[in-house]
DNA sequence: CAGTTACGCTACGACTCGTAGCGAAAGCGT
DNA sequence: ACGCTTTCGCTACGAGTCGTAGCGTAACTG
């Protein structure tokens, strides 16, 4: 969570150890401002007298804003699993209706598409975003899909590179049109509107992979 | 663009009239500032001076650096336009290449995705960015889709509100996976992958209308 | 020429940022 | 018990940005 080499390399490290309850009680007030103040009025300083925190603890475990939000928010992804609802068509529903129940916390909406917005200048941002928030979500997708193939509803893959390909389509598809709809549209992502789309990129793939 | 309710309510304004250059050269200056710093770097002190205008001309004009930011980027999007490639397939990959080559821009990487963010506190930013950006790409579907019916490509529309829904579930769906794809995935839109979306949403598109 | 509005310029208080310095606290090894 | 090391809370600071006020001047209208 924290980059700070010495702390993983030798296992016992000497001198005062960090506080655990000040990482949790720092990232549950960064969710509070975000929640409160949103992510353009919320600020270091504030977040730190809301978590019982000096400024300065704060700026030697976090490098910024930026890096301090993607922590925060990215503890709202652990919640993201596969259902198993007996269907690829139910899973997929089941899954796109708890990503998009997350999106529709206030903080999440916020604070990713700022963080976003900044991983467009700032490389190592973008990739602590991809490991600690995309990732997860793009698991799902893999998952689900070797759970199809295994009922049997999907052939299984030849192609390595295709199916990857494949994979990193459907993930844009099913995370873009959800954020699109969530935050863009600001229409909610419910389970009318999420069977639809579902209906759509099911029948979609179905008929990609029976005309090559 | 610039909102004044006095300047069109009275046909002919008396005083010294704002200098259209003024506005040409702010908003060329804040694209600048845009691709030079980013978002979050930018400062109105900064862009007023790129512009060779005072700080204070700029505030008379714009409420905040959010609206600002929007009129500024609206204009890449006036190049949009459905062309004619004879099929809807061909087209919908013509209009979507198009919005890639925008959304490859720096200057509208680092825009929209901020303004998107602040949106979600602010409703009045949002119905800006809604009628500036966002309708004119809606508009190309609603296009596309009356262009293909007239084509015998789509069956005629019978129930409004079913057509509405659909073409709002088309606009996420496209918009979504175009912005995610570039700049979540931070991988490019280019031919091959938007090739391989509109197979897969057309297909599930007729799908759908298949079997209702 | 009088009236009205926009402009450039300067200056200002308020705020945030990120850092430095200090003494005290909390661990570890001997 | 005693150093050694690192973290902690606190205060203070320069730098930078924000948004506005005041002023004299410029531009346009009747």
């Amino acid at each position: 969570m924290v980059t700070d080499m010495q702390s993983r390399t030798s296992a016992t490290r000497t001198g005062r150890p960090r506080s655990a309850a000040a990482d949790a009680a720092i990232l549950e007030a960064t969710r509070a401002a975000l929640v409160e103040l949103g992510w353009s009025k919320m600020t270091l300083g504030d977040v730190a007298t809301r978590a019982g925190v000096a400024k300065t603890t704060l700026y030697r475990r976090w490098a910024g804003k930026n890096e301090l939000v993607v922590d925060a928010v990215a503890v709202l992804f652990d919640e993201l699993e596969l259902p198993d609802r007996g269907s690829l068509a139910a899973d997929i529903e089941g899954v796109v209706l708890q990503f998009a129940a997350i999106l529709d916390r206030p903080e999440a909406k916020t604070a990713l598409m700022a963080v976003v917005a900044e991983s467009t200048r700032d490389e190592p941002l973008r990739e602590r975003i991809r490991t600690s928030i995309v990732d997860r979500q793009k698991r799902l997708v893999l998952e689900g899909r070797a759970r199809a193939t295994a009922r049997g509803e999907l052939p299984p893959e030849t192609d390595a590179a295709a199916a990857a390909r494949t994979a990193d389509l459907i993930f844009d598809v099913v995370a873009g049109a959800v954020v699109h709809r969530t935050l863009v549209s600001a229409e909610p992502a419910d389970e009318e509107w999420v069977h639809s789309f579902t209906r759509v990129l099911l029948l979609g793939l179905a008929g990609a992979s029976a005309q090559p």
